[in-house]
DNA sequence: CTGAAAGCGCTAACAT
DNA sequence: ATGTTAGCGCTTTCAG
């Protein structure tokens, strides 16, 4: 910087400011130090400059897995908001495991990032009162909670698996099954799933487990477990499209007339959903619009531009289609 | 630190060490400064160790885009292990466009990343003379090329359509589609398919160009383009898995049988490839192992381990199963 | 609109 | 095994 100083006549600040804040110098100043940037191959070091600001326009996001299609929208819309505001985003994966997401936030904070999205509100020990005492803006997903580490964009999942039960009971179902993960989220589903069957006064669920991220394998073999087991139901709610969409393929192997022997409902309204046949009836919830209101929210705050709100349900939808 | 090295009674290396080289401490020095950083909720800046040591562990990977499943396993494999090595991972989508890339390039060296993983080896101008001249370890994935920037990890996406024209040719299809993106590796794939045909003396390919990234519903709308074309064709090649979804399904939705009436063909060996009914013939690449390659790669050449290979290829293999 | 001085919080290279 | 010294490359604050 001393160098590109040099070259263009002028002091290292002014240098700074060409790169951080050009509208804060004349114009004539700024040719000749951005001349002097490209003619030297001057790169900015911002590991130098987020030490002296201390401000690291970094923001790290935690999602239990990439890999399963169903967080990367959030993340997708997350980087969006960020790539806006020249802020960068760390990725970390959880795994489905809360002391892995503890450990994540730990190195995270060490690298002082600006601000952090989670997935979901349930986390490990400690992990709030850390989070609160570094006073970082924090944002978590996918769910809801009356108490919010710091902000929160989600929809209830226990209003989601009612909303499921009630669409499949008001359809006439009335042997219920659920397949899904063990993981808070599902489980939350789960829940609601079982309320509304027991107002309606019927008995059930019939449940399969299968272990976080559930896969189209994981759809298809709980379908093999649900056929084998003493009940015969005749509609089942999958805590996510891609389990849907393997418990779909299994019938068609297998013969089952969907929705005629066997109703299938799924979860998240991934584009697999609209597309697969029968067309999957499923919970639509606003995944990509969750990583934006993180970002923006995160980024108002971090702005100081007004008091972001604390919690935003973003709500859900049943979307009828031809499997249920 | 300071705080922790008084309050443990010792100067401010001994801190650092106990972060950054618990080994080389006494186990009781260590112990103690360990408490002081407990008491004192002491978070090590990570960013004033990068600017001192000159050594970020940070890597950067691009590709152009996360909400398609394609490249996630790659992002997946390299961050299994990035974590292995205290490594965290900046993520940049390049949405298939060079100049987003050559821009987010920019921003990683600005945040002096120790490494760099870039998905395909076609580039913007002054892209691989700037990475040469900052001299940091790149992986191009996802490709191979004579000419790697610094190493190349992937396949021969010429060799990989030649390979999928040649399986349906041998099947005894005769003529044949193409349904595919314009980014430089489905035209790569497409070249090689073109290419097979020719040697095989038979006219064709039929091609449909899809707008990057290819999704389900692009596949079930390229299947309406093929069928209102001139020519009737009996297999179509898709350079993605998903874009053979949506054929397939839109296949079953029209009553077109597959393979019968019409062979599909996929690529990458998706989840869904193997779960779909009928399952999908596919071409099968190492998505994961790229990502554990490169990751591999680049540790081995910050550690100064060994000389690290500069090209690998890791081939791929058409998986046949029922659609072809 | 531009500059001088004083760090940001840590680690490398030497010492002991 | 631990400490001392001297920065890493930038931005903040305050002046002018």
């Amino acid at each position: 910087m001393e160098d590109v100083a040099r070259l263009a006549g002028v002091s290292m600040v002014t240098v700074s400011r060409a790169v951080n804040t050009p509208d804060k110098l004349a114009p004539q100043t700024l040719a000749q130090v951005r001349k002097a940037i490209k003619k030297l191959h001057y790169v900015h070091n911002q590991t130098a400059g987020s030490l002296a600001s201390n401000r690291s326009r970094i923001i790290a996001a935690i999602v239990p897995t990439i890999a399963s299609s169903i967080f990367s929208d959030t993340v997708d819309g997350l980087a969006q908001t960020l790539s806006q505001h020249q802020y960068q985003l760390f990725l970390g994966q959880s795994h489905y495991d809360l002391q892995e997401e503890a450990r994540l936030i730990d190195t995270f904070l060490g690298r002082r990032v600006d601000g952090l999205v989670l997935t979901g509100v349930d986390h490990a020990r400690g992990v709030r009162s850390k989070l609160q005492r570094a006073g970082l803006p924090v944002v978590e997903t996918w769910d809801l909670t009356p108490r919010p580490i710091d902000m929160v964009v989600g929809f209830s999942n226990f209003s989601a698996g009612c909303a499921a039960a009630e669409y499949l009971i008001g359809k006439g179902f009335r042997c219920l099954a659920f397949v899904g993960g063990t993981d808070h989220r599902s489980l939350a589903r789960l829940k609601g799933f079982k309320e509304a069957i027991k107002q309606a006064r019927l008995s059930g669920p019939v449940v399969v487990h299968t272990t976080s991220p559930s896969t189209l394998l994981d759809g298809s073999k709980a379908l093999g477990e649900l056929l084998s087991g003493g009940r015969v139901c005749d509609a089942v709610f999958c805590s996510n499209d891609m389990l849907a969409a393997g418990v779909l393929f299994e019938c068609q192997r297998k013969g089952i007339k969907v929705p005629l022997e066997l109703a299938v409902m799924g979860f998240a309204d991934l584009p697999i959903a609209a597309g697969i046949q029968p067309a999957l009836t499923t919970v639509q919830v606003h995944s990509t619009v969750m990583g934006q209101w993180a970002g923006a929210n995160l980024m108002a705050r971090l702005y100081r531009l007004e008091k972001p709100s604390i919690a935003h349900d973003l709500g859900f939808s049943v979307v009828a289609r031809d499997s249920a």
